[in-house]
DNA sequence: GAGAATTGCGAGAGCGTTCTCGCATTCCGT
DNA sequence: ACGGAATGCGAGAACGCTCTCGCAATTCTC
């Protein structure tokens, strides 16, 4: 085979060597010209580059991480993929922020299974991300997450928390949003409020409350029920696989019950959706004969007419400030740090205001 | 500072050369253990394997990379985040396809910009990636799609094709569902169909005809087009920014027309959400005063009451097959193909049948 | 105009792997 | 017991890059 450098050799990207040798010079110069550093002339610099460019030279990212040691990238384990209302703006979020601070992102799933978990972090730690964003799977099970295990790299954790206080976290204050939601239903009449809950690694529903290894569902099913007491109203609680004929079920049930609620409250917009359907299918309107709240917003939960009263978490701003958390540990020595994000009622029109005994 | 080896110098990863040491073997002989090829006893296979245990041994995937010329990663290039209806469960649908064969991924979103999507074709080509997956911002505009600038890296094109036919492509054969979708409300009795179109980088919205770089648009307007004329009814074409409240008013401007349709197309899920807003607030029922068919499924489409007829297309299927193609041309040599998918009409309770003209 | 300071650039090491090559050592057959 | 084959392992190069060090050549200083 004949071929002149190493640029014809096949359509293999041209190194730096290819621009040293067209270019006339060192490897050294080439690094200098480009990165503009260090004692260089101006032509040299002009001629390097231009060359450079004639040769459509794009620097190995993977050759210059290793030789700094860093590769600009975080990583990113959520429990679930973005299919889910709250996670794919959190992740929108988290690239868009990485992004203007100049790093990228490398995303995992955990599917709420801590095995996976600690598989997926492994990945990341072995791609030399700089540090780590998680939703953790579990508030107990962290073995995986100990300095040495992260070979020193930080990690953030977002949307709830660890038993222990070693990391920063950045989650919403629930309970307490929570809380005001069932106290804002009692301002409008309601006496019987339902709760229903998306709780992971459930078979079926029940209502016996389940061990529940998330914080923050625990948050909002702690602040529903100091909302339902406070407001001396009666609650009712369920607790439901994460799947949409099993909710449904759960729902029928509730309405079933000769106590039965006329809010219901939902802990994500997948329960939100069973809550729809089967009300839908018995033909009553929202926000007149039965009421629903749910957390996290979305926007077909706002285009719905009436619009669906949510919980609103600021996903954005939750992803955007654990990156630039997670950052500053990375480049200085930030300190870990809980911050907690405050949670807002948005009043649509699916809650409605009772004036006698339903 | 003390240390006794590399492992006590810092908390960072230990690396073969640290393996290697504690074992008392060489580099070699570590890696021949781990990977188990070549000849070694199998003493010294237990014993190096022990050791990298003990050690929290994990190779460095930029260094494996890096001597294999290979990283075992694609790129996916889409023009929308996460939050949109499709590009949700095909980002989904590829990396979960891509995990079982063994790969990455690495994500970046052009926003319908070709600009933006030129750097981050870049982008990916710096990390190295093994290939690529392109949603195409423009048919026409593919000059940094040359094999050459791709450093011959192979490339896949979904959801819409280039005006070359270089690459291979996946896409949904929408312009022939989305005639038989007109022509299955018009056997309901429909005559005067209306089509709300997004097209990105349009200013509000408009009845003319606009440019159109993206092929998959262009062939639902004309398999649109193609139904209304075969069933002998009227239609109405609004082309809208790519917003809700713009979408909305040009769905306001429909309703008020004298040739008000009886039955909406919407070519996604945004347009849709924006009819339905109008529509609900104007207290009018879906299914029975006004009809609606809209491009893409998603699950809150399918749990409203009615559920919204949908022109369904295999996304995960679509985002599968381009892995697959995508790996196949990167480890043998696939040839270029176009693949076509079939989008199919899900009948739910959004379109009313039609007794007398309406 | 001679020594000092400055400027421009090349040589080379090292980041963590993998893998080829070659050198000892052990094993076998006769 | 001796030649050859088989076995086990180490040395070293290479992937593409950055950056320190040092050496010429040029410019400055008095």
């Amino acid at each position: 085979m004949f071929w002149i450098g190493n640029k014809m050799a096949s359509s293999k990207n041209a190194t730096i060597n290819d621009v040293a040798a067209a270019a006339g010079v060192s490897r050294a110069t080439v690094s200098r010209a480009l990165a503009g550093y260090g004692r260089i002339s101006k032509e040299t610099v002009n001629h390097v580059r231009a060359v450079a460019e004639d040769l459509g030279y794009r620097p190995n990212a993977l050759a210059v991480a290793m030789r700094a040691g860093r590769t600009k990238t975080i990583g990113l384990v959520v429990i679930s993929d973005f299919t889910n209302a709250f996670f794919d703006r959190a992740t929108k979020s988290i690239i868009d922020r990485a992004k203007e601070l100049g790093y990228r992102v490398l995303i995992q799933h955990s599917d709420e299974d801590v095995s996976v978990e600690r598989v997926a972090v492994e990945t990341m730690l072995a791609n030399q991300v700089d540090g780590i964003i998680l939703v953790p799977a579990s508030k107990t099970q962290h073995s995986h997450l100990t300095p040495k295990k992260l070979s020193g790299k930080p990690l953030v954790i977002i949307d709830r928390k660890l038993d222990v206080r070693r990391f920063t976290t950045v989650t919403t204050g629930d309970e307490l949003a929570a809380k005001e939601a069932v106290l804002f239903t009692a301002e409008l009449g309601h006496k019987r409020m339902g709760f229903l809950i998306a709780v992971p690694g459930t078979v079926g529903f029940t209502s016996q409350e389940p061990n529940i290894p998330i914080t923050s569902v625990q948050e909002r099913i702690d602040g529903f029920a100091a909302g339902v007491k406070a407001a001396k109203a009666s609650g009712l609680w369920i607790y439901s696989e994460d799947k949409e004929e099993v909710a449904g079920s759960a729902v029928e049930k509730m309405l079933d019950s000769p106590k039965a609620p006329s809010v219901i409250f939902t802990s994500n917009n997948d329960m939100l959706l069973a809550v729809l359907k089967v009300v839908g299918e018995r033909g009553l309107a929202i926000g007149k004969d039965i009421s629903v709240v749910s957390f996290d917003d979305s926007p077909w939960a706002a285009a719905m007419v009436p619009g669906i009263t949510v919980i609103a978490r600021p996903v954005e701003e939750l992803g955007a400030i654990a990156v630039t958390e997670l950052i500053e540990t990375i480049e200085g020595n930030a300190k870990p740090k809980e911050i907690v994000l405050p949670a807002r009622l948005i009043r649509r029109g699916s809650v409605a205001r009772l004036t006698k005994a339903q």
